[in-house]
DNA sequence: CGGTCTCTTGACGGAGTTCAAAGCTAGTGG
DNA sequence: CCACTAGCTTTGAACTCCGTCAAGAGACCG
């Protein structure tokens, strides 16, 4: 189970063989089944997932009572509410199971004092998190050069499997528009 | 004029001080005027700057010709275009000065020098960009939840003197409207 | 002071929302 | 394995936020 957690750090910095176990003992590997909740808004969000199999959503509930994706995690994704996280300060986020989900969980205690052991995975989450600022300044690019139909349809373009996988409100509360909106779009992309 | 960036580094992990020289000569400090260009879109991102006194603008041009803020950095900010600084691919992006600006330069050569000999700012710099993606499930939030009039007037609030020191039209810019709808926004907030 | 850059004002249009209702799909239990 | 129900998607009409265009008023710099 923590097999792809090891594979995955793998990848961005060379680990000692005999580490592996020592790593993975640090983890809680958790289940979830489809829209069951990891997470809950008011509370503190204790943990950095690691999405081992499925799909997680942080997302909040805005004063309409609607739901906005604010982010998702595929296989291989870390998620949490950093800024709750970090701080240990309750969230406004959610974070929920969109499938059924194998995760790898870690609070912050225990992360500490798994960097204080294994400072080279202070590597390891520095290019993870520097990844995502990345990821975050294309998408802030997206979101003010293109229409939301421009972004639907580039969205659909990049991750064609990924626009199969979830229901298409969730896309429609991730691209930052609503579901009738989304189906007309459709509609009108379909000869 | 690295002390600015060596403070701010022992904010974050206890530095040995007579590291804090070899850590500073990593470093060229430079001096732009307002409005001048520090990288432009086609070009490699090749430095990530640290902001000492003034202020940076990442921005794009837009498919009608107008300028789109990405992210602003004050003083003790970093600034790149993160995808084309660790990749080393052309940017779409530009990085320029908002006023006369002092700021520390390194370039991805010699960051991956400098975090070889000092792995402990792997942690200062993982702390950094876990910060950035904090902000940015945050901004995310935002733009999903508020109109463009609650957005600048939460941003006036959270920011005043911020809103002072720019002009508006990049104000517009970094908000995601045009400078007509500010000035009416402006207007209709003003007693 | 002259010119360029920045901010304001107003009319109009269009992208996207809201609300309501009906059609479809998939999961669940019998 | 079918039937039922809850959840998801589609459609359409009215409405709103915000962009576009154009023109004028300040403001800042040499």
């Amino acid at each position: 189970m923590t097999e792809a957690l090891i594979n995955h750090i793998s990848r961005y910095i060379s680990l000692p063989e005999h580490d592996a176990g020592a790593i993975s003992g640090y983890f809680t590997p958790l289940s979830f089944r489809k829209k069951e909740n990891l997470m809950a808004a008011g509370q503190v969000c204790r943990n950095h997932y690691f999405v081992v199999k499925g799909c997680l959503r942080l997302f909040f509930i805005d004063e309409k009572g609607s739901e906005q994706t604010i982010q998702f995690a595929l296989e291989n994704w870390w998620l949490a509410d950093y800024t709750s996280f970090s701080n240990q300060k309750t969230s406004a986020f959610y974070i929920q199971a969109v499938e059924n989900s194998a995760v790898l969980a870690i609070d912050v205690h225990k992360q500490e004092q798994l960097l204080a052991q294994f400072p080279a995975l202070e590597r390891y989450f520095r290019i993870i998190h520097q990844r995502a600022h990345a990821a975050a300044q294309y998408r802030q690019q997206y979101t003010h050069d293109m229409t939301r139909e421009e972004m639907y349809l580039h969205f659909a373009q990049s991750y064609p499997d990924f626009v199969q996988r979830v229901p298409q409100y969730l896309l429609a509360s991730f691209l930052g528009f609503t579901p009738e909106y989304l189906s007309e779009i459709r509609s009108r992309n379909r000869t």
